[in-house]
DNA sequence: TAAAATTTTTACCTTCGTCTAAAAATAAGT
DNA sequence: ACTTATTTTTAGACGAAGGTAAAAATTTTA
């Protein structure tokens, strides 16, 4: 097992099959898929497949589709760590706000230094989640356990709840909570489901508002058993 | 005048271009002299030179050698910008130590982000040098003025000085240097002038120590008029 | 000034990552 | 089951960045 230098395209293609296998479920990711995800042509996704495949980072059957290697998972798993270091630098240290912090990531991670982000994993203080509330892998790629969250939907009424993470990272949604000055971590309780349309009314610290059924699809929250509000 | 993106490879072509003609005080920078500062053959030199020029970031005229335009100077003193920058960073916030910061840097001065470096400079309180010592230019390209500097060969006797830059940044010097404790901002006096093979011997706050003739070649330092050792 | 040495350029090949267009395999609809 | 539709793969091309080898221009030397 050599050390290998990946390009970034090759590096971008792992994260994406990691994360296609994550979100969905799916265990194989179809190069149509891939080709999605990455903004570019099946026939490419196909291509570079095959490269991956060549170099022991994926299976590959042709017509069924790519599974990450052991290798391959671990090379994701150093890319999506060092990603979400550097949007908690980005969001703690520099002051980026929260929706800012994507594309700038995208380009840090591919930085090739493990050196260099293990330093930022120490003057950050060894952070576990990023400002989207997802896992950081630790230097051995181990992913730390995250407390039980629960889809907003399924909330219980009048209860402490924290905001955990959000499933979408487009910039409209990310800069639409910013807006309502919902962050992750904010602590609020759900006030009255409207059955009608779908929408909640939820209390937070700055006052209250309605958030709709579109909105609280995507935000993951955990119970607050027993919160201290400060 | 539109906003181009270059490749890394042609930001690197435009900072050697930058400092071959800073260095050696030369007009026209040879193909075969860029070929040798970017580790390439004359050939790759020539071409990246042609398309340089397509892209009017440098004049170029055949057989006789390549300049920077007033736009190629911006951008090689922006990839400079952030080039010294990010060594600050490692160095002051991270713990880098002198001679570790080159070969990261090389890969941070490529991220494409006016905002992140810009606050990257704010957050280091905006130096004026870097760890060697050189000027940052500003956001407008505007190098700080550097307090007069002499040779180590020329400076006198008896009197305080202090490293204020070295000329030789290759892995090797800078860790020779580092295990004399000598550092950029080190203040030292020159205690004896050896002339038969041109060493001298100086006194820090450490101790005293001797430097080649090979090793003060390399070291640029400011007279300290009146200097207070802390 | 003519021959030799060096530098610079050209012409052509290679790899990476992408594309288009067309062929092959799989899935769906009747 | 057979035709249609979709997905996936192949084949061939391109631009970027690099490499070789040989030709052309320049410089040095005798």
């Amino acid at each position: 097992m050599s050390i290998q230098t990946l390009t970034q395209a090759e590096e971008n293609y792992l994260k994406v099959i990691f994360h296609a296998k994550l979100d969905s479920g799916i265990m194989s990711v179809s190069t149509n898929a891939l080709a999605k995800s990455m903004q570019t042509k099946a026939s490419s996704a196909t291509d570079m497949v095959q490269r991956l495949a060549d170099k022991n980072l994926v299976n590959y059957q042709k017509y069924y589709g790519a599974t990450l290697t052991e290798v391959g998972e671990q090379i994701a798993l150093q890319v999506i760590r060092k990603h979400r270091l550097w949007e908690v630098f980005l969001v703690n240290t520099l002051d980026f706000t929260w929706d800012e912090v994507h594309e700038v990531a995208e380009q840090l991670e591919h930085i090739q230094s493990s050196k260099l982000i293990n330093k930022i994993d120490h003057f950050l203080g060894f952070p576990l989640f990023d400002p989207h509330g997802d896992p950081i892998p630790n230097e051995y790629g181990i992913m730390p356990k995250r407390p039980e969250s629960i889809s907003l939907i399924d909330a219980p009424l009048n209860q402490m709840l924290r905001i955990a993470s959000v499933s979408d990272n487009s910039v409209e949604f990310l800069q639409y909570l910013d807006a309502q000055q919902l962050h992750l971590g904010t602590t609020f309780s759900i006030t009255q489901k409207l059955s009608f349309d779908g929408s909640i009314n939820i209390q937070t610290l700055a006052g209250s508002l309605v958030l709709s059924n579109m909105a609280i699809a995507q935000i993951k929250v955990e119970i607050c058993t027993s919160e201290v509000l400060l």
